[in-house]
DNA sequence: CTTGCAAGCGGAACCAGTTCCGCTTACTGT
DNA sequence: ACAGTAAGCGGAACTGGTTCCGCTTGCAAG
C-alpha cells in the first residue's frame, strides 16, 4: 500500500531508515483509523496501532490537525490539479462554481478536514505548501475569468480561499450541505463583475 | 455588580436560592477570568474562584463555549439592538456594512467568542435565542434595503449570519482584521442587487 | 569491527474539558 | 418545628491532546 521509493523521491529528507518505516506505518494506521472512526479517532490509538509511542507520532506530525492534513494531502493535490482542466473546458463562472462545490464536498466529507483547514491556512512553515497549492488553483480559475470578463480584477485568490475556508467550517459544523451551496452563490456574485 | 431582581425577572426560572447565588458568582468569576487571561482561562480555575465545584459550573453551563456565550450575552444584545437605528439613519448598504464590521470587531475582540459562535449558531435548544436575535438584526437591515432597492429579495438572513460566522472564524484564527473587511466587501457585493 | 553521537524513540506526566454519582441542603407541606 | 424529597453540590475520575526527557540505535568515520 505504501511505496517507499515514491516517498523518498518526493523530498530527499534523508530520514533514518527506521524513522521512515515508522512514518509509513503511522500514515497507514491513521488513514485506517480516520476512515473507520472519523476525526474522533484518538492519536494514542493510532500510535499504538502503528506500533510506536505517541512521542514518535508527534515528532513527525506536530499536531493532530497536521496529521489529518498529511493523510489527505494527495486528495487535496488532486483537487487542485483539476482546476486547470475546468478552467479550460468551461465558462469561467461555471468552472469556478464547480471547483468550489468540489472543495466543499471534500472538506465536509473528510471528517475533521474542515477544522484542519484553520491550521493549514494559517501562515507558517510547512503547511504553506498546501495553502499555496489551493491559492494557485483558485488564482488559475480567477485568471481564466478575467480575460473573458467575469472576474473582478481586484479580487485576491487568498481572500477567496479564506472565504471558502469559512464556508467549509460553518457547513461542516452545521452539517447542512445546501447552506454551503447558497453561500457559494453569494460569494460568486461578490466575485464576478457586475 | 449583579442584580438579583433583574435576573429573576428575565425568566422566572425559580432556581433555588443557593443555586442562583452560585450562578451569579460563576458569571462574575468567569467574566474576570476571561478579561484577564482570554479564552484560555480554565474552567477549573473559574469554578475555584467562584467557590464552587466544576460539577456546579457544568450543570449551569453545559460547555465552556456556552459559558462564554452567557458572559457576552448582554453585549450581543446591544449589538443587535443597534441594528434598527442604523437601518433608519443610514443608506441601506452603508448600514449593513457598518453593522457587519461591528459584528466582526466584537467577535474578534472577545477572545473565544468566535469559536463559541459555532455552538451558538448550531440549532438546538437554548442557544436558539441568541441565534434568532442575530438573525433578526440582519433581517431588519436587509428589509430596509429591500424597499429602497439594494438587497436582493432571495437573500436569507440566516445565510448571511452563517457567512458572517465563517468570516469571524477565519479572521480570528488568522488575526488579520483587514481580511475580514475585504471578505465583508465580497459578501456585500453578493447580497445587494446588481 | 568499534565507537561516537546525532537522530530517534517510548511512554509517563501534564493539563485541558467533561461526566458521574454519592452526599447535602433549601424548600414545601403538615 | 419537622420530615421528606427533589434540586443542587463537589470533586474524583476519565478521556484526549501535547510535552518532556532519559534511553536506544542507525549510521558513518576511523
Amino acid at each position: 500500500m505504501t511505496s517507499n521509493g515514491e516517498r523518498q523521491a518526493r523530498r530527499p529528507r534523508s530520514l533514518r531508515a527506521d524513522a521512515q518505516r515508522n512514518e509509513d506505518r503511522l500514515l497507514e494506521a491513521a488513514a485506517a483509523a480516520f476512515a473507520r472512526e472519523g476525526a474522533g479517532a484518538s492519536v494514542k490509538d493510532i500510535a499504538r496501532a502503528a506500533g510506536v509511542g505517541v512521542g514518535t507520532l508527534y515528532r513527525r506530525f506536530p499536531s493532530k490537525e497536521l496529521l489529518i492534513e498529511a493523510i489527505y494531502r494527495h486528495e487535496v493535490q488532486r483537487l487542485c490539479d483539476s482546476a486547470p482542466h475546468l478552467a479550460a473546458t468551461r465558462p469561467p463562472v461555471d468552472a469556478l462554481r464547480t471547483w468550489m462545490e468540489a472543495f466543499i464536498d471534500f472538506m465536509t466529507a473528510k471528517d475533521g478536514m474542515a477544522d484542519a483547514l484553520r491550521v493549514v491556512l494559517s501562515d507558517d512553515g510547512d503547511k504553506m505548501h498546501t495553502r499555496a497549492l489551493l491559492a494557485d488553483a483558485i488564482a488559475h480559475l480567477l485568471a481564466a475569468g478575467e480575460e473573458r470578463s467575469p472576474a473582478r480584477s481586484e479580487v485576491d485568490a487568498q481572500d477567496v480561499l479564506m472565504a471558502l475556508g469559512g464556508i467549509s467550517l460553518m457547513a461542516s459544523s452545521e452539517g447542512r450541505r445546501d447552506l454551503a451551496t447558497r453561500l457559494i452563490g453569494m460569494l460568486l456574485r461578490g466575485i464576478v463583475k457586475s
